[in-house]
DNA sequence: GAAGAGTACGAAAACGATTTCGTAATTAAA
DNA sequence: TTTAATTACGAAATCGTTTTCGTACTCTTC
């Protein structure tokens, strides 16, 4: 009695195969007295469908993949939640891949995923914008992908991303209606699409503002931890004149907090800072840190729900239908950290 | 040219399909110069294996399960990393559960995975310590799996978690140092062991110094959000005089934070606090959070290693060895939060 | 009562890889 | 030279489902 299958199932009601599995199928074939009496048995022999079996039959494994470049981080795991709270729903199956912002690490796992082994795929790149060769392949295949966050622009694929231009205008404005001097962004790379688009609403506002070039600064921190310590260390000394950052991840924002505890910056005295975030503790930081939040559960959930879409549009005619782009609104929070 | 096979390959070489199985997989009846030809044609025509026919013959799916109660979390992300850290080099892929703190979704989940899909499961339960079925179900069907942090100790499986005791134990008396009067236990439920250890050792140093039971509160505040807040607060209102809190988890730490900014209490004046968190703000907040850090990506680390140990012992005749049980250390960080 | 429709099932062919068991051909040993 | 061993491959069964075709049988309908 190691594994109930079909076949056991089968012998046992002195009935076919396929009668089995139609009936577990609640097909119309059969009767409803045989469909009681299978699923009765099922129930009562704990009989589970081998998932592989079935998957490599009907060509579909009811599995995402969720690749993204971090999981240690609000954003991502909210995100995550978000995706979860449909995929359960839709009885659909889970997989994560972690690229630690590392392009080749994308490539290599989107290549793997090339073999079915999912339905579809959500991904928050870590590449740089000019490597897609790997997405492309995906569009070959067939698989369905969804971009959230750090999409591909040059890729022709449903994206969810948030309204980071706005955003990153708006959260500038702010720094300097709060009358800094000199602004700073913190950025990780010049290769993702969102923290681009936030640099430039920051660049726009300054514009707009009139200031002068000598006063803004583009920090490209990148993605490794003890460098962009040392990066904005070293651009922290010496201090600016009544510095604003807008630092366009959490990462770099508490890192500046850090440094600035040891080397006794004040904030928001000397810098003032506001930062893309989802910390829960934001408003409990030393001081309580303005933050521009994104929604990372609903992004997640869109993004989600377009994947799903998509895979139940597979092999239908594609109508000129317009890509679908969904833009969310961050939500800005004005806290003690930018106080004049 | 829609999907690369193994039959297509073996047309195209004029081979036959196990020849080619064999070579792929350089089994050492195929002599190296066909082994090369194969292998050459599979990279050119980029052939990937199906995955579901290779598990449904193989019985094996190259993927583990990790089911834990929340995500948005840094504890868990952490373990997850850490996880994935030894599943990406071992080439195993990793499907996210999670329970949301529910038992009953926690058995469902369990009852699924018996279908096969997962060679192993890393579980941190959510469960009630009385409701174990399903996983003596795992144990039957010979399904390795693994507790971390949170074990279920009627069960006889794995276990990862961290000296609880003690560290309950080494918080408790640093906060009876600092002079406290009383002394308050915040605790998601009385069912989950981790959470149980940590409040013996609580208990166990008050004991030892002789503090009256008037002065010690162990407070319940459940897994539900808004509840758990009310909970809190209820027990601030009237704050107790010199009150000690040591915070068996994270999230009602941070609550407490958020109700003493609220309701106007000080901090470490009116009110000392520690807390089991791995926040990587926790020293940033104001005041800075006292905090018993888990080597939470340690611990993630060593249940994989152990859930592989497990996979690949599988089948094989179990000795008498001692079920293996590891312990690790958590780390006290004493901040303003605790000052006297 | 003959034709057609509908009902309820079964046989067998997939899905794509792995693996067991043969077996020709070559080489080595006696 | 004969026998045994080794090398290098192929045929076919197998994993457990799903699905396509049949096909008996019953029930209408004129």
């Amino acid at each position: 009695m190691e594994n109930m299958n079909i076949k056991k199932l089968a012998k046992e009601l002195n009935l076919s195969v396929s009668t089995i599995s139609k009936a577990l199928h609640d097909s119309y074939e059969i009767k409803a007295e045989t469909k009681e009496k299978v699923l009765a048995l099922a129930k009562q022999l704990n009989y589970q469908p081998n998932p592989f079996a079935s998957s490599l039959r009907r060509n579909s494994s009811k599995t995402i993949a969720v690749v993204i470049p971090e999981i240690a981080h609000n954003f991502f795991s909210l995100v995550i939640n978000g995706i979860e709270s449909i995929a359960e729903e839709l009885k659909y199956h889970v997989l994560i891949y972690i690229t630690h912002e590392i392009p080749e690490k994308e490539e290599q796992i989107i290549q793997h995923l090339l073999n079915g082994r999912v339905d579809g795929i959500l991904i928050s790149s870590s590449g740089t914008t000019n490597n897609n060769a790997h997405y492309h392949e995906l569009v070959q295949k067939g698989i369905p992908f969804v971009f959230f966050d750090r999409a591909n622009f040059d890729v022709d694929a449903p994206r969810v991303t948030t309204d980071d231009y706005q955003a990153g205008f708006q959260a500038t404005e702010h720094l300097i209606k709060s009358h800094c001097k000199h602004y700073a962004f913190l950025s990780l790379s010049n290769q993702m699409s969102a923290i681009n688009h936030r640099k430039d609403g920051f660049l726009a506002a300054l514009k707009q503002y009139q200031i002068e070039p000598d006063y803004i600064h583009i920090i490209e921190a990148g993605t490794d931890e003890t460098l962009s310590f040392q990066i904005i260390r070293d651009f922290l000394q010496p201090l600016p004149e009544s510095l604003g950052i807008f630092s366009s991840v959490e990462k770099l924002a508490i890192q500046t907090y850090h440094i600035c505890k040891e080397i006794n910056i004040r904030i928001p005295k000397q810098l003032k800072i506001i930062s893309f975030s989802n910390l829960p503790t934001a408003a409990l930081l030393n001081p309580a840190l303005s933050t521009l939040t994104q929604p990372a559960f609903s992004i997640g959930k869109e993004a989600a729900l377009l994947l799903f879409q998509s895979i139940k549009n597979k092999g239908k005619i594609q109508h000129i239908t317009s890509l679908p782009n969904i833009i969310l609104k961050s939500t800005l929070f004005i806290r003690e950290s930018t106080k004049m």
